[in-house]
DNA sequence: CGGCGGGCTGCTAACGCTAACAATGGCTCA
DNA sequence: TGAGCCATTGTTAGCGTTAGCAGCCCGCCG
């Protein structure tokens, strides 16, 4: 396309191509390392020569080319990102936290979105980045399987897991979803609930697993029977087909997994000709933006999902640069709204006749158990 | 970090060095030239040879450098999206789709987000995605000042707006729209009120033009009030704003620009003592996959967000490569739930007395009008 | 007045790959 | 049998940048 260059002859009033650091050095009158060293912030210029170089290449619009540096650098700058490609609030917006975190850092970031979960499609996608020569990769994939695919990338490959910090870490995320759900089974308990149901997630993930986790431990610790839970996939449509069978067993309340199934928890209470809070109390987790608006608004757990993905982006260039970095907790914190009340036949016990009964009935705090 | 090589010396013990194509060449017995030959498939390459190759490439797990290949050919089989870096249904999922097609079309993805969708932001955006040498761009900015930035980065760089296509296949985007909020206009009209109000979204998007032209074209058709519209943000917290306003002005049906702020007036509804359908109608647009669960039901308008996506990567590889595509329609089309009814004083008319009758009471067809 | 150390700048050689052309060898056809 | 052609392979020259070292000039010290 372009007509090959002579390297012997120095043209200069060639049509417009896009400007490269020998055609700044040109104009500037000087070499080419200097024009790279201005261009990389170096102390060893002297003012006068950098203000000349500046203008150059304000003139000619020069910008570096990211190969040809990659190339030689051999590194890029930019991190990668392999996610589900699922519209499930929380990954979105992690992804969302990861952004803003690297653009913030300087880093560009390239995304694989994978259809599933499956280790081979996430290793696919590692390999992918690993190709696209980014520094290092944040994978948000919640489930075992995939996870375990990344930890094994890990030992060739710097990457981050989707809670962010690995060991203690990742304990710190999972531990605040437990107490969280504790948090909501004892305010139900609380209001005078016999006992909670449990609509859970997919049993692969870690979400579902500590929200599981913390329902249980609460039950637990009042006394009170432990119902099998039932599952569902996260998606509304899910949540509608357990709600119908949460009814059928004879359920007050229910802790469900997620905001999504929640909703569909209400639409099968409700075609069921029950009424929320009334006959059924719900209540979801993440608190999608919608759940004050719904019809009851939502008692839910709020979750920072924003932040998890900002903490990955800053342990993965934390590890990059052998610096370590402090990195922000998340806490989980439950929401009251109205989508839970006092049972139907029973009123509200008042007084701690609860065990797990320094909860508060109106919590609004971040958990602490 | 690496020990610098000697070029004389054909070393092979070395350590562990991430191969390049000259060790495979080196292995196999050729030439680098028939290494590159065989990694991008040229068929100028004999059977034997090319096996030989192929077997050293595995063996020493070989990978391309995409920087250095960038380099040379002067693209890298990356395109960029910038993209608002929002919650939204439609703009997630249309990234989603971006995604799919360029992962198919062999591209990768890079993804700018910016914070907000003012012109500087958007520039900005598109010239840090020039710097990492992307192919091309798709920008997913329904805002109109935005829209024009991209339009002015066109002319250096290829770019496509996020319905896809210029000209005739935006129009095809917009007027769907139109058809569809026409069609929903319609619906409400068909089933005995008086008139419908509506809420908006920003007066600077597209969308929100469109759908309220839609809107405005039916009533007009029907010979009916025009109540003036209010202006939301697309958020259900917005919704629940214009939902009271909306009340005050007595509204018996209500057509909200997306299924988000339509929660939010629903919720005003309810808030207000009155219920859905049985006193105000309202109907959203989008169809979120929570739709058919809301309490109640949502009637709405299904879109293909990620068809979106699909169409405008095929059209920038389309420009890229300059052949002509053929990029999938979109056709939104009204999916009646249970948020919309007679209103409460006077029953449904029966028959045509309805000017925009064609449209039947239930429908669930691509609209054609 | 010679030498020496710093501040600043320039030269040269890669980085890993591909485009363009040159070279080789076997085969066909006259 | 020799010219010519095709299929296959090799050689050379960059792509735009930075690392490493060499060189220059100046002021300062002895």
């Amino acid at each position: 396309m372009t007509p090959p260059r002579d390297p012997g002859a120095p043209e200069d009033g060639d049509a417009a191509r896009t400007p490269v650091l020998a055609d700044v050095a040109e104009r500037a009158g000087v070499s080419q390392q200097t024009v790279s060293r201005v261009v990389n912030g170096s102390p060893a210029v002297a003012r006068r020569t950098r203000e000349r170089v500046e203008q150059a290449i304000k003139e000619l619009g020069y910008r570096p080319n990211a190969a040809a540096r990659a190339l030689v650098t051999r590194r890029s700058r930019r991190i990668g990102v392999v996610a589900a490609s699922s519209a499930l609030h929380g990954p979105a917006m992690t992804l969302l936290g990861v952004q803003e975190a690297a653009r913030e850092a300087g880093y560009s970031v390239a995304v694989v979105m994978v259809r599933d979960l499956k280790p081979a499609s996430v290793d696919e996608a590692l390999t992918e980045l690993r190709d696209q020569a980014v520094d290092g990769a944040v994978a948000i994939v919640p489930e075992d399987a995939s996870q375990a695919a990344v930890a094994a990338a890990e030992a060739t490959f710097p990457c981050v897991l989707a809670p962010g910090l690995d060991g203690a870490g990742v304990a710190d995320a999972y531990w605040g979803e437990v107490a969280a759900a504790r948090e909501v089974t004892a305010h139900l308990l609380q209001l005078g609930h016999e006992t909670v149901h449990h609509l859970a997630g997919p049993p692969d993930w870690a979400e579902s697993r500590s929200r599981a986790t913390g329902w249980r431990t609460a039950l637990v610790e009042a006394g009170r029977r432990v119902p099998p839970p039932v599952r569902g996939d996260w998606t509304a449509a899910s949540g509608y087909l357990g709600g119908q069978r949460l009814l059928a067993a004879g359920a007050s309340a229910v802790f469900v997994a997620n905001d999504h199934m929640a909703i569909g928890v209400v639409r099968a209470v409700v075609d069921g000709g029950l009424c929320v809070p009334g006959d059924v109390s719900v209540v979801g987790f993440d608190d999608v933006p919608e759940a004050a608006y719904l019809n009851p608004p939502l008692t839910t757990v709020h979750q920072d999902f924003a932040q998890i993905g900002r903490r990955c982006v800053h342990l993965l260039l934390g590890r990059l640069t052998d610096r370590v970095v402090d990195v922000g907790g998340l806490n989980p914190r439950l929401v009251v709204r109205a989508s839970t009340a006092a049972p139907p036949s029973s009123p509200p016990r008042t007084g701690p006749s609860v065990a797990a009964g320094e909860v508060p009935p109106q919590v609004r705090t971040p958990s602490s158990a």
